[in-house]
DNA sequence: CTCGGCCTGGACGACACGTCCAGATTGGAC
DNA sequence: GTCCAATCTGGACGTGTCGTCCAGGCCGAG
């Protein structure tokens, strides 16, 4: 039943595993998986409650480019309560080639953030940067919110389902992006629905988000 | 020809502008300014190569709200090595309530924010961030760097020159904030010019800086 | 099969956008 | 003081975008 303590692979690979979640300290987790049944091996520090056994929700990994690196990352993930991680992981193979186990570290970035967030505000002035100046790329912004929902939803393009897309739409109105001219033509052929939905899209997601009496301009 | 020997001010402040100095270590200057004549008084630690006698090019100060606190900032200011300091300015008063001396505290912001960056830097994925999202409060913006432009070209308020608005406009459009709707009319009153003027200066700010031939759509 | 929900393409009015122009105002040269 | 050129102004005008609305077509559930 534990397969902590019968599986090789767990044994050859732990010393290895808790010296990496001992030196990241207690803000990293590290996950082995095992590729065949896309299930949890091993967890040494979880973040989360995740156990051996569990399934690995790894599939996003075989569906990068078979023939890249077998090193991925960093790359971003989100936990349910919000915090931000960067991961890492690494397939093993044995010595036929075939995938024996993948590795995951999770690194908590939310304390470094906070951190970072205490020294740039030290003596900040009221006024604000001249530097970052206004978004240039929203489009691109659009397109980055697009694919992060798509990841996150299911595998499909766009065909997610309508309380998805209409997420994505108050995500969009959350971030101001309607205030941008051309801004509805471009979300239309972002999301591959038509202008009248994303205008319907819209109202609802409003209408859900806003209940209070403030249309857009508050007296005063 | 000393003010730091003769001056009953310096003699008096000294002990208090030189704590401050120590206090903040390496990255802070402490200056104090003679309103009378806009010269300065004395200075520890220096940032740049300014000395006593210098002029203090503080006419920024008494061209704010005079009935205002004797408070200032903190806001900031730009070395002309790029640095970014954080300034805060106090208003010294004799028992008559004039001004007898101006106290500034700058500091160095830039070993902060060095250290800022690579914390965020750490393990930080190759993807973009989620959290800082489309620029809100462009309106704000519009406003602060009006203010800008303001202190930096000539006392008065809306009575510039033309190449001042011209230089305002084009710093604004470079932003883009010309491409979020309703923004012509708000540069407007900001401005305090009228709808035409505005469109007037655009042209001809994007005239003069992209002679190229992309109008705006360059193709493929 | 029928129904209800959803998306679609198109039509429409309301605005915002950007251009243009004649008249008023300004500041400087003479 | 007059004259002139540059500039700002308020408004008119054509065009594009916005946002709404509706009749019709496509499913999946009952």
């Amino acid at each position: 039943m534990n397969a902590e303590e019968t599986d090789p692979r767990v044994r050859a690979l732990a010393p290895v595993c808790e010296a990496v979640a001992l030196l990241l300290g207690p803000h990293a987790e590290v996950v082995l998986h095992d590729p065949g049944t896309d299930r949890v091996l091993a967890v040494w520090h979880p973040l989360t409650s995740r156990a051996p056994g569990d399934p690995s929700l790894l599939g996003e990994l075989d569906t990068l480019d078979p023939a890249a690196r077998d090193v991925f990352g960093p790359y971003e993930k989100l936990l349910a309560d919000g915090r931000r991680l960067s991961s890492v992981s690494a397939v093993l193979r044995d010595a036929d080639g075939s995938p024996e186990a993948v590795l995951c570290v999770n690194l908590d970035r939310t304390p470094l953030e906070r951190a970072a967030a205490v020294l740039t505000a030290f003596a900040a002035p009221t006024a604000s940067r001249p530097e970052p100046l206004f978004d240039g790329d929203w489009e691109q912004r659009v397109r980055d919110t697009v694919g992060a929902h798509v990841r996150a939803c299911g595998r499909p393009a766009e065909r997610m389902t309508r309380a998805d897309r209409l997420a994505l739409v108050a995500a969009l109105d959350r971030d101001k992006v309607f205030a941008v001219r051309r801004a509805v033509p471009f979300v239309t052929s972002a999301l591959g629905v038509s202008r009248s939905t994303v205008y319907g899209l819209l109202a609802e997601a409003r209408a859900t988000a806003a209940p209070d009496p403030a249309p857009e301009d508050p007296p005063a």
